[in-house]
DNA sequence: TTAGTTAAGATTTTT
DNA sequence: TCTTAACTAA
């Protein structure tokens, strides 16, 4: 038998060797559907000597994952197959064809923070309110529209014409406008510019449907309108598509995802061929049973059974925790006992609702010497310096790119400040020229330390501007650029920790810019700023080979693991309260967020949540979420003890009777103490300060070497590192 | 204009 | 709690 059918049960084997025409495959959690989608790739590579393939998902995650995977099945990979995230696949298209957009020197992408900013400006030149339009919720509008395929013209044409349609429409308006005139496309262009490109030139539609004779989409429950419609282009008469989809874990409808584009696909591809996948491969069958469970109060969805013949395995286990900080230190106790069993990190993951949950479980694993990658969240390039400095380079890449030359302008400070600004603009206006133009002219109404300063940067952007057009290499033009900046000098200058920290990692940036020269086929500094605004956080941490994994339930989609914490599982947590305002979804879409995530446990799950946690640093007291109770109680197995842990509050939350360790040996989670490393100082010691005198400690905060202390001494409070204050007990 | 201080306000989820 | 906007003094 052909080695990449073997160990298939009959629907993947039908799902990999269908080749060619449309195919739905409906794939419940856990069927194998990743094992599907790249043996079908084999497949095609192998057997029909097909890799005119592109794939495509929504996160680099499971890009990467794919691909991976792909490596492990064939002999090489074709320069042919692309397995990309949509907006990284859109990039590919819309570099090679910037021309089509009248950016014959390519162009700039606008991250979020560019976008906001951007935005910002132009609600401040319209003269509106920025407390009632803020740029975030903006940005968040707009690209709403963008994933509608909605201009300017045709929202106001939808939603009718109110005051504030109308005024939206303006601002987006002339958010386009300028976002044009700065030669940049934001993320919601990227799909929706591609999609635009190839209705309108039939010659390019015909290029790429040839370079890609065959379509994969993954995830296709999660495809919003603009990204449907990018598919059906792509696939043309030849209707080479494959989707894979499971509508139960449709969890992107807040980014305009349209569960509709997977019920319709029989109707949109009469000839469709449909393979369903029900037995789940993965997971105990009593994670199954948990997951199974929960799902089926919802009152959305196709009518479905995942079942598994694997073993019932180890019960869930539910623990109760008074705060975050506890709740990570028994993460870490677990974790910790898996590794000495001889399980790697890397089979572990930690699971929560908002990308701030991660703060404590970080604090708990680095304290306990664990290595863990966090994925999402926070990156490397959202650093604020590293943001600054690549604004620079936007605007060596791209002079016209006036937003990032404004961050940069009075960064390190030149003097040009507000009033600066505004009148740089106002005279870039008036003579038709770009900002950059302006700061080099000698009329601009400046005072005189401002002007040369404003002079000096025109002329290192326009050297360095030279010396691209000269083939200088990115990492030469960075370098001269972080001193000639200023930058360098001011960060050393300043000689605080914090910015030797910053300069630290600026020249990270650095060797990060020769990393990439040394594997690009031809280097461009355009193309490596292109290349980073996609990036998310798992491709820029160091190269660790073993370590746990950190990361919202959004982001483990798709992906699996021998043992899931799933953490802060509390009423406006998860589900968040911000999403149950939505009336419209109600709580059915948190509901597939909590299953996807109970899904993704292969033999050990962990549930935990807190009776109490932070909000803006108030505790506040918490009850344990709803989909807790939809866990049927046989999952947690007959083994319970009825010592309450933390005896704390009289009364137990309501679903005390099922949130018991399931045996002794798991108790010790509880007996240690969770932080002995405050060196025995608590609030209300009194202590002595050799300059400060008598006082009492009102906080203590941090681990370790990094334990800080607020003392008040009469009506003052003041903190200190522990470590470096000598302080006597009293 | 800047640096330093104070008061408000922020957090859903991703590319 | 932590960041940013607004305010104030120089």
């Amino acid at each position: 038998m052909d080695p990449l059918l073997e160990g298939l049960n009959e629907e993947q084997k039908k799902a990999v060797l269908q080749v060619s025409g449309p195919v739905l495959i409906l794939a419940g959690a856990g069927s194998g559907k990743t094992r599907v989608i790249t043996h079908r790739i084999a497949n095609l590579l192998i057997n029909h000597g097909i890799d005119r393939i592109c794939a495509v998902t929504f996160t680099n995650k499971a890009a990467a994952e794919m691909l991976e995977r792909v490596k492990n099945l064939v002999p090489f990979v074709p320069g042919n197959l692309q397995v990309k995230t949509f907006h990284s696949f859109c990039l590919y298209i819309l570099r090679r064809e910037a021309t089509f957009f009248g950016f014959d020197s390519g162009f700039t992408v606008y991250d979020t923070t560019l976008q906001e900013s951007l935005l910002k400006q132009v609600v401040k030149d319209l003269s509106l309110d920025p407390k009632f339009y803020k740029p975030s919720m903006l940005g968040n509008y707009i690209s709403g529209l963008k994933d509608k395929m909605l201009s300017p013209e045709a929202y106001l044409e939808k939603e009718g014409r109110t005051d504030f349609s109308k005024t939206v429409s303006a601002i987006y308006k002339e958010y386009e406008r300028r976002k044009d005139a700065s030669r940049a496309f934001d993320f919601g262009d990227l799909i929706w510019k591609t999609v635009q490109l190839l209705q309108k030139s039939p010659e390019v539609l015909d290029k790429y449907r040839r370079k890609w004779e065959y379509v994969m989409v993954d995830e296709y429950q999660d495809t919003n309108k603009v990204q449907y419609a990018l598919v059906i282009l792509l696939a043309g008469e030849k209707k080479n598509l494959c989707v894979v989809g499971d509508d139960d874990q449709s969890i992107y409808s807040w980014r305009g995802a349209d569960i509709g584009n997977i019920l319709n696909f029989e109707k949109d591809f009469p000839d469709s061929v449909v393979i369903k996948l029900e037995e789940n491969y993965r997971s105990s069958s009593n994670i199954i049973l948990a997951a199974s469970k929960v799902i089926s109060n919802n009152t959305q969805r196709k009518q479905k059974e995942i079942f598994t013949n694997n073993p019932e395995g180890s019960p869930v286990v539910l623990n109760e925790f008074q705060n975050e900080s506890e709740e990570s230190h028994g993460a870490v106790v677990r974790i910790r006992s898996f590794y000495s069993s001889g399980i790697e990190y890397k089979k572990i993951a930690i699971f929560y609702r908002t990308n701030s949950q991660s703060r404590y479980f970080e604090e708990a694993l680095r304290n306990a010497g664990i290595p863990y990658k966090i994925f999402g969240g926070f990156r490397f390039f959202d650093r604020a310096e590293i943001k600054d400095f690549i604004a620079y380079l936007n605007v060596v890449s791209n002079p016209l790119d006036s937003v990032s030359l404004l961050r940069i302008v009075n960064y390190p400070p030149r003097g040009i400040g507000d009033s600066g600004i505004d009148k740089i603009r106002e005279f870039s206006l008036e003579k038709g020229i770009s900002l950059l133009e302006t700061l080099g002219q000698e009329e601009i109404p400046l005072k005189k330390a401002a002007k040369s300063k404003g002079k000096e940067l025109y002329n290192v952007f326009n050297d360095l501007i030279e010396k691209v057009e000269k083939g200088s290499s990115p990492s030469e033009i960075a370098l001269e650029l972080l001193n000639r900046s200023g930058l360098m000098s001011y960060l050393k200058e300043e000689g605080t920790e914090e910015s030797i920290a910053r300069l630290e990692n600026l020249q990270e940036l650095v060797n990060s810019i020769e990393e990439y020269e040394k594997n690009a086929d031809s280097p461009s500094l355009e193309e490596y700023l292109n290349q980073i605004s996609l990036l998310t956080s798992e491709e820029d941490t160091k190269e660790l080979t073993d370590y746990v994994n950190l990361m919202t339930v959004h982001n483990a989609k798709g992906l699996e693991f021998k043992i899931v914490f799933l953490s802060g599982l509390e009423e406006g947590t998860f589900p968040h309260s911000m999403s149950l305002e939505d009336s419209q979804h109600g709580d059915e879409e948190e509901r597939r967020l909590f299953y996807v995530a109970l899904t993704r446990a292969r033999e050990d799950l962990f549930l935990s949540y807190c009776r109490t946690s932070r909000k803006f640093g108030k505790v506040e007291d918490r009850i344990p979420s709803r989909f807790l109770s939809e866990v049927p109680r046989e999952c947690f197995g007959n083994q319970y003890t009825n010592r309450e842990r933390t005896a704390r509050r009289p009364q137990g939350p309501p679903l005390a009777s099922k949130i018991r360790e399931r045996d002794e040996e798991n108790d010790s989670v509880f007996s240690e103490t969770p932080s002995p490393e405050n060196l025995g100082l608590k609030p209300g010691d009194r202590v002595k300060h050799k300059q400060f005198g008598t006082g009492t400690i009102t906080t203590v905060s941090g681990k370790e070497k990094n334990t800080k202390v607020s003392i008040r001494f009469g009506n003052v409070e003041k903190n200190f590192f522990v470590a470096y204050t000598p302080l006597e007990k009293l």
